[in-house]
DNA sequence: GATACCGGTATCCTTTGGGATAGTAATATC
DNA sequence: GATATTACTATCCCAAAGGATACCGGTATC
């Protein structure tokens, strides 16, 4: 039993070198898309450009101030593009760059599983 | 220009259906998924089943505290398998279950985006 | 006898994330 | 004249996330 165990904890080809490359990215894709917001933020701008209010929307019960600060964050790190249109009222719109678009395999992915994931969710609850 | 900001904020087609449901995805997904460390930590385990202190080398600096928090909470969520073998020491071995491998796709986008994100900042500070 | 390893706990603390509520100027609408 | 809308900001507040440090029993190692 002890050598069963020594071979599982010391064989596996993670031990120092490509899981610790893929452990870095993962970390540094999160570091700059973490938090509760800046995810769905993005997926929401995927289908085109939108107003502040119109991604309050979107979103559901984000307050404005939480929204301001994800989306000048976002900005800041060039994923969103903020214009103002000098209308009455004054218009601002933002809109994705064209590199928070290299996003799109990652949103896809998480919103496919966490669909799918609600689902069994709930047909876990059925089954109780 | 008022028309052109009327039609972009009023036809862009994820208005009230599609968009709203991928949102709703995306959030259900983090919901389990949020943090600094999970998405990590799973992708540490992708390559095999690992001992406590085997994860906590892999993570870096994570310290016991929030490691053994967040295995817990991975392990109600039933991506986690955690397993006790009464060696002396005794050996505790962490594995993924079957459905946290439908997670797979999410985080090799994530890794794969995560690692071109960085080549990008290193790449835009150099030329500074 | 001192030190180190394993798998954690316990305690304390700081930071942040995020929410509630209210308010702003300028205009349009009823 | 009252109310609504847009795009926010200001203030206050709370809970959770996460980190630092120390410690535990048991064993092995030097």
């Amino acid at each position: 039993m002890e050598t069963a165990i020594k071979e599982i904890s010391e064989n596996h080809p993670c031990a120092e070198n490509a899981c610790a490359a893929g452990v870095a990215g993962i970390r540094d894709a999160l570091y700059v898309l973490n938090g509760k917001w800046k995810l769905p933020l993005i997926f929401a701008l995927t289908e085109g450009p939108k107003r502040f209010k119109d991604i309050q929307r979107s979103l559901g019960e984000i307050t404005p101030k939480i929204l301001s600060k994800e989306l000048k964050e976002l900005e800041l790190n060039e994923f969103v593009v903020r214009t103002v249109y000098s209308t009455t009222p004054v218009t601002v719109i933002y809109e994705l760059t064209p590199y928070s678009k290299s996003l799109k395999p990652v949103l896809n992915e998480l919103k496919d599983w966490g669909i799918q994931h609600r689902q069994r969710i709930v047909a876990s609850r059925k089954s109780i």
